[in-house]
DNA sequence: AATGAATGAGGCTTCATTCAT
DNA sequence: TATGAATGAAGCCTCATTCAT
């Protein structure tokens, strides 16, 4: 079902699907302007696509495949047997440079998590969320055997506490309204400094796991 | 037909209206099915409010209202004298007592940060997000002056991610998605204790600014 | 059924509804706002008049009758013997005064000639024109007897064309489309003098009717 | 389903308009009505037109270009070399062709007289007027000088009178109030003969600007 | 197979009409 | 009885979807 339209062209019809629907929310998007920004003919899209719906999730898929790069990534050093220190600064890394390459994913996710669409939000969390999830308590879980970290803290929790975290500095990188809040919050020269950002945010979520050395 | 809205009957209205605009956002939202959930004509909403924007505006500065209302709860705790323990633990059990009570205002808030409405976010940040900075970050600089947390942890910094913290606190006990999300990285039962939940997080914050004693 | 309305506040309302009718159409007129220029309130219309076209039809009563009213005086300059040029230059005459007095009446004639309301222009023309049609044509037949005008002129027809002309200087004296075609045809300076258009206007009738000494 | 509205098609579109706006005026005319009329979907209308305005606009100036064509046949006539007789009763005549071929236009010109629209008429009576008064004093300061006519006479206003003589016949032939008149005034049987009306007309004209021989 | 104009259901808004006070 | 707020049908307009080319 791709004769005509190249792969290429498929792929900027997703990507400007993808800012579309991050900008303007799925009721907001509109699929004219989709296929004049993607270039293609409105019609084409009903036939890659059941109808609006269909596309959204094909975005959401995306956002869920960009995702999971960007976790698998991180997983790549986790692999390499750094320590947490080593990865948590990883990660907090790989926030900004993620964001500064494809904000759109992150203000897609948070137009998903609004749940304005017409699928359930409930089935992409399982989705979305096991896999980090998984990978986050499976670090924290072995630093609290080796007693890395403060053992009262549950692994699960404390993995929740960590990507929140990281999904919040996602946002602040990502979209408006929170960007503007972390500089009402930090100052717009600190908020600024990418390097002081992550060693803060290092500082504070090894503290608040209690990481001993 | 009454002869008047009540002022119940006014109340309801942005009630449904909030609940509305929180669970499908401002494009999402449909003025006759609020009219019809409200229990009032859909005329009688243009006697109120100018038209769906300033509809929609009515129910962000109740939200505000409401925002502002729960803060200066906490700021009375504050002015008792309460130590960051005290107060860290106040805010945390707030956001659970408050999103139980209400949690479409922060659904609703949610909204407002997608950006997906007619006015811009950029202007509500500002309002929205400068109080809570300004007492977090007074309270963390006091703290921080009398040498009870990490003075390298950025006092405004520190402000932030504790608001990150219960912010994506407030999501994970009022939008579905979050709510899911929390269950899958903290397993159902653990979720589901508001008494642990707490006891972790006031941990976790505390850690995390480096809270001695 | 006219207990609380005075006398006085009812003549408001039919001259306010004419106003508005006059200048904005059956369609384009709206009864609040009859009613707020009016001084009374949207209800006590319906206590008044069945709906709106039938406060239309009110109004349209009272055009008529102002149209008849004036008829009447110009009746009583015939009733006294004036001969033709006196007649012509009084109605003439007529036409400047009662446009400068109530240039609504002559508007509002405008509207239902359009036969934008709900009922039928027909029955209306019946009772507004046969009146001054009779009259002029009463005029003209015993001014054809008298040898006084050319005879090779159909005293109606006369009579027609006549009235046509008086009609289109009403026009041109109430609506403001009129006015400015006026000013077009004749220059402003000509049009803006009463006395000049007036005798134009006697010259071209009497000169039209083959009036003779 | 066409793939698009054929040249018919869209002119069908605007004669059915034509006819809306001629008959219930701007406000009264239905969009929904002109579509099902013309045989088209609501939303194709605004395809071609930005809004009701728009396709009033468009409707206006239709009408504005045929009665331009309409002069010029009659500039045709002068451009002969025709006498004023020859030029009377060549737009008498055509006043009658025209309103029978298609009497909308005329209706439509009341309806933009009546000023119901949302632009103001004042602009557009500079545009319609404008030509034919030019037109009309030319012929009549020639025949000034020709000493054909009544000196006595400004030509700017016999051209005004001539020229409302011809507009309230157009009205005569066109809206259906102003046929009632006409036959009040000169009895159905003469009315219904457009050569009498033509031969009195001219007499009538011709008298009234005091034309000799 | 792609195009993009046509379609028409649905949403926001207005306003004539009703009716509780 | 007058009031004027509430009602809800109807109008304008948008946009997801269809389909002739």
């Amino acid at each position: 079902m791709l004769k005509k339209l190249t792969e290429e062209q498929q792929a900027r019809l997703i990507d400007t699907a993808i800012l579309e629907f991050a900008d303007k929310g799925f009721k907001g998007a509109g699929l004219s302007r989709i296929a004049k920004n993607a270039g293609v003919s409105v019609g084409v899209i009903y036939k890659y696509y059941e109808d609006k719906d269909a596309l959204f999730a094909a975005c959401v898929k995306n956002t869920l495949d960009y995702l999971d790069t960007v976790l698998q990534q991180v997983g790549a050093v986790d692999a390499q047997g750094a320590d947490l220190p080593e990865l948590v600064r990883a990660l907090v890394h790989q926030v900004q440079t993620s964001c500064k390459d494809h904000p759109e994913y992150f203000r897609m996710y948070h137009q998903i998590t609004a749940g304005n669409a017409s699928e359930q939000g409930e089935k992409l969390a399982e989705l979305i969320e096991r896999p980090s999830a998984q990978a986050y308590k499976a670090a924290l879980t072995k630093a609290v055997e080796d007693r890395r970290i403060d053992e009262r803290l549950d692994p699960g929790v404390g993995a929740f506490f960590f990507d929140n975290l990281l999904m919040m500095l996602h946002y602040a990188y990502s979209c408006s309204y929170y960007k503007e809040r972390m500089d009402i919050y930090c100052g717009k020269q600190l908020a600024a400094s990418e390097e002081k950002m992550e060693d803060q945010m290092v500082r504070f979520v090894l503290n608040g796991l209690g990481y001993k050395e």
